[in-house]
DNA sequence: TTCATATATGATTATATGTAGATATTGTCA
DNA sequence: TGACAATATCTACATATAATCATATATGAA
């Protein structure tokens, strides 16, 4: 059901939703990964980066598995960083789109 | 800088992340609308979309414009869309590994 | 000018999310 | 078995987000 379908993306957005996160994922594009290379590479403290761990693995985004006494993750799907590197593009538009603007503004500045 | 370029990303995912800005985006993927075509396409009540249409604006996902007496809104950049569907691949897969553990699971019921 | 229409904004309340600290769980090794 | 390491979970608090209602603003028409 269509209405079903927009729900979950935006539970996925919401997920992807945060610069920690969004970190995590950056340290996972190389390959699944322990929690204890993840912690150092994203800051922060070790219990919040559980909660943000699990917020992924909810999301279905990434899975875990454990390995003795570690606990590694890797990405499910890697067509999620199709999404993320097409995000990008629309970052950088608009970054370069109000610095343009900024200058814009500037040079009517000047001209007074 | 990075850190900055990942914030970026997190507000616009955010920004997306609610199914009645993602339904907003659904309508204005036919091209420019007037906000009176927005809301009964989405639902809900004039000022809850007006404020959802806010959130995508100051996001700059999209931007509006004054024609008379209506507002008409636009896509900033099309790629949006791009990012949407991708979205879709994700959830699909999803349901469907959802839907065959599910049966897995009901496989093994009947065995029994 | 006054009125009606379209839309935005502000205030309030309920709910969700993020963070940190403390504690629980699980696996390993002596 | 007991101690330790890695990770998850729980709790409490602060902050952010969503929905609704009331109100403000802007435009065009009478």
């Amino acid at each position: 059901m269509k209405q079903e379908i927009i729900r979950k993306k935006g539970e996925i957005l919401s997920a992807l939703a945060h610069p920690l996160r969004l970190r995590i994922l950056d340290k996972l594009r190389e390959g699944p990964c322990c929690v204890c290379k993840i912690i150092p590479y994203v800051g922060g403290e070790q219990s919040n980066v559980s909660h943000h761990l699990a917020i992924l693995r909810r999301a279905h985004i990434v899975q875990s598995e454990k390995r003795g006494i570690e606990v590694w993750y890797r990405v499910t799907d890697q067509r999620v960083y199709g999404i993320i590197d097409q995000l990008e593009n629309l970052v950088l538009r608009d970054l370069r789109e109000s610095t343009t603007l900024l200058a814009a503004i500037e040079e009517k500045e000047d001209e007074r």
